[in-house]
DNA sequence: GGTAGACCTGGACGC
DNA sequence: GCGTCCAGGTCTACC
């Protein structure tokens, strides 16, 4: 039978806009419905993997509804909050920070990024995001959780899958070594996301940590730190040079934008990313319309500038 | 420290 | 339907 529950949300809190706030809302095992304004996904628990539909039915600031297709305890529900609650980003302090820093996001609101319920899916899905285009990015995130857990692979698992099984069954090409090698030193401890989200370490640790691990470099490292809520550096790829080019009117090579870019952005400070990230969502938005309309089969892959040019 | 080339896949394009 | 080309970060070898 199936149960249902709320989560307490900020005040602020907008499940559309929120939910839909960075692509990887559009990634397996993650489903939006743009017409129920409703989110779907499993969770794997102690007690089994169970599926979930949020959504917000009475707007800001009011609790999220949360259904699940099969009874869930006390004790699933205490298992499950700490992860719905990292992927809405709800415990995130600086809202009003960055909104004082930046006050042009305040009308709006924004300032919540989506992200995955554990550190570990968003390390794979940076990893599936490199040196690819969106659409391969989709295909590799679904094929991992058809091929091998629908909630999504745990470091376990990965950790143990031969590097030539991912390649073939899943399509990840040459990151199959890299990504069980992640998945070997997260069950290790090696890789320890707890350390990684303390603040009491400080950003440019945690950057070089980051840097070092098989399949990361500056962007992928750039792009994890604000998925741990460090919102202090840009993550440059392809995407941020053309925001620079077009939308900000830099020129010169690659170099000399990034390099502009990073002056660019240097006032915002530790909300860094978020100014210069809701400046390039404003630009998805405003050639497909608001992110929470958009179909995950036809505009959801096919969002990035790369593809709008023409 | 800087640079060239390899890595792999999906999609676009031309025939 | 097939072949070719291109886009996309990271890593290694080399200067």
């Amino acid at each position: 039978m199936p149960s249902r529950f709320t989560i307490p949300v900020p005040a602020d809190f907008v499940f559309r806009r929120d939910v839909c706030s960075y692509g990887y809302f559009l990634l397996a095992p993650n489903l939006w419905v743009p017409e129920r304004l409703t989110l779907i996904r499993p969770l794997e628990l102690t007690s089994g993997i169970a599926s979930f539909a949020f959504s917000q039915p009475r707007g800001r600031g009011k609790p999220i509804r949360v259904v699940a297709d099969r009874a869930v305890s006390k004790r699933d529900r205490d298992e499950a909050e700490p992860l719905i609650r990292r992927m809405f980003s709800l415990d995130d302090p600086d809202v009003r920070d960055f909104h004082k820093v930046d006050p042009r996001w305040k009308r709006s609101g924004r300032a919540r990024l989506f992200r995955s319920p554990t550190f570990f899916e968003d390390l794979i899905k940076t990893v599936t995001s490199c040196n690819v285009t969106w659409p391969s990015t989709v295909g590799m995130n679904r094929r991992l959780c058809e091929v091998i857990n629908p909630a999504f692979p745990s470091a376990g698992q990965l950790a143990r899958k031969r590097p030539a099984m991912l390649r073939a069954r899943c399509g990840v090409g040459y990151r199959d070594a890299r990504i069980v090698q992640l998945a070997k030193l997260h069950r290790s401890g090696e890789l320890d996301p707890a350390w990684l989200a303390d603040p009491a370490n400080s950003d440019e640790s945690v950057f070089k940590a980051l840097l070092a691990l098989p399949g990361i470099g500056p962007y992928g490292a750039g792009n994890l730190m604000q998925l741990l809520g460090r919102y202090s550096r840009l993550a440059v790829d392809t995407e941020t040079i053309r925001h620079g080019k077009a939308t900000l009117g830099m020129t010169g090579n690659e170099r000399q934008i990034t390099k502009a870019l990073h002056a660019h952005y240097d006032p915002f400070g530790r909300h860094k990313f978020r100014s210069f990230w809701f400046e390039v969502w404003q630009f998805y938005e405003s050639k497909q319309g608001p992110a929470w309309t958009w179909e995950p089969k036809t505009t959801g892959k096919a969002f990035t500038a790369a593809l709008l040019k023409d």
